[in-house]
DNA sequence: CGGAGACAAAAAGTCAGACTTATACGTCAC
DNA sequence: GTGACGTATAAGTCTGACTTTTTGTCTCCG
């Protein structure tokens, strides 16, 4: 996924953005580029860009005569898709899963209703293949092509919306629900309640009826969140 | 607001931000490191550092032999604070702010039921300050007074959701609110029921009542998206 | 003893130039 | 037309010297 090690800055963001994001160097904690720099055995001016790009997620700050400091997880730029892969890769795992789902609680609902009024045709044709292949694989054990359904199908939705922010989080929800998936142990099939809520959420969209999408996929997300806590008391 | 201009690929960015957001370089076009560093008059270390930035807020692609390239609308990390501010001074302002609004409209209801089952004593207190201080600037053309306890009130109750994600749109809420108190004329004092209804929320944030909470800012918002409709029809 | 101002060190910031590497594109043979 | 090959191009990397800002400290005077 995405663009693993895009030069050698890339490289180094992939060893220091985990290391800083999953608490390594706590908040406060200052580092000097030069030190990093021969660390990680590249040139002050590779370190300097890995170090700007940081700082543009808001993970740490440079400052003259003092160094990089790490800022305090508050101010990081928890929408940033990097940021959020490698905290999902990192420790707090758990936790950020819980708050990405309690997120897609909020969105997903209105997105959908959006959809309702919004999608094209093309999109509802899209949303009730992408629903057709979820049933399809919902019995025996094909986990990896239901998921593939089912990330298309929530990407469906929110880019049909018509709300560039909505759209923007398809990817939010692909990890997500890969993570589920994949980490979290899901030995047996998924839900057959969700995958009837996912056909019918397919149907009102086609019908325009914005009231019922919306609640539909609020069911869902329910249900998302109700998991969450079976698995994560 | 924020840190403008922290050394001089910073400077950079302050305007080659805005001119790739306003669709001053379409997307597909295509940029030499080496032209720009002298069209800025800075070196090309720094013109790098700056080039990265904007690759890691996805609004372009550096690629060898070819050059950066600007990344279509739909790619870029419009969560990233400074993508939003340099898009709100840019041309399609009022269509960032619907946007934007839309997304309070999803997030700030489930926001405020959480926050009132997770409130501190604190906090409450805080919620119940910004809300008198808001009926208190009302009336009288005091916007800028009203302005900043409006402001208030909306982050701590996000902050107070527990919920980190939601958080984090603070700013962006911020950003909303005052432009639409300076960008939009807004001569007039506020909606009175819109300020009840913050007050009311107040309420039933301090009692514990998530679900009156919940609807009473989905009244907020809803009025917020029917403002923007008759501003921006 | 305490505060104001001067000094020095430290770390980031900036620059210039040489070199390396990947790759798009044109050319030529088949 | 298709394939292999060579070349030009622009990004990528490294190095070393220099500048600038900031902070801690030291001194000196009250």
């Amino acid at each position: 996924m995405s663009t693993p090690g895009r030069g050698l800055h890339g490289r180094v963001l992939d060893t220091l953005g985990p290391a800083i994001t999953a608490g390594e160097y706590p908040p406060g904690s200052v580092l000097r580029t030069d030190e990093l720099a021969q660390e990680f055995e590249v040139s002050r001016s590779v370190m300097r860009e890995a170090v700007r790009v940081l700082e543009s997620m808001h993970l740490v700050e440079s400052r003259r005569r003092v160094g990089v400091t790490v800022r305090p997880k508050a101010e990081w730029n928890v929408y940033d898709p990097q940021v959020i892969r490698w905290r999902l890769a990192g420790a707090d795992r758990p936790h950020q899963l819980r708050s990405l789902t309690v997120l897609r609680s909020a969105v997903e609902p209105v997105a959908a209703g959006l959809a309702a009024r919004h999608a094209t045709a093309a999109q509802c044709a899209e949303l009730t293949e992408c629903a057709l292949g979820m049933v399809a694989n919902s019995r025996g054990h094909k986990l990896e092509e239901y998921l593939v359904h089912d990330i298309a199908f929530h990407r469906v939705v929110l880019t049909a919306s018509g709300n560039e922010m909505f759209a923007r989080l398809g990817d939010v929800v692909a990890e997500v629900l890969a993570g589920r998936t994949h980490h979290e142990v899901m030995f047996e099939d998924p839900d057959p309640a969700a995958v009837t809520l996912h056909v019918r959420v397919a149907e009102a969209v086609r019908e325009g009826d914005a009231a019922r999408a919306e609640e539909l996929t609020r069911q869902i997300t329910v249900g998302a969140l109700r998991e969450l806590d079976v698995l994560a008391p």
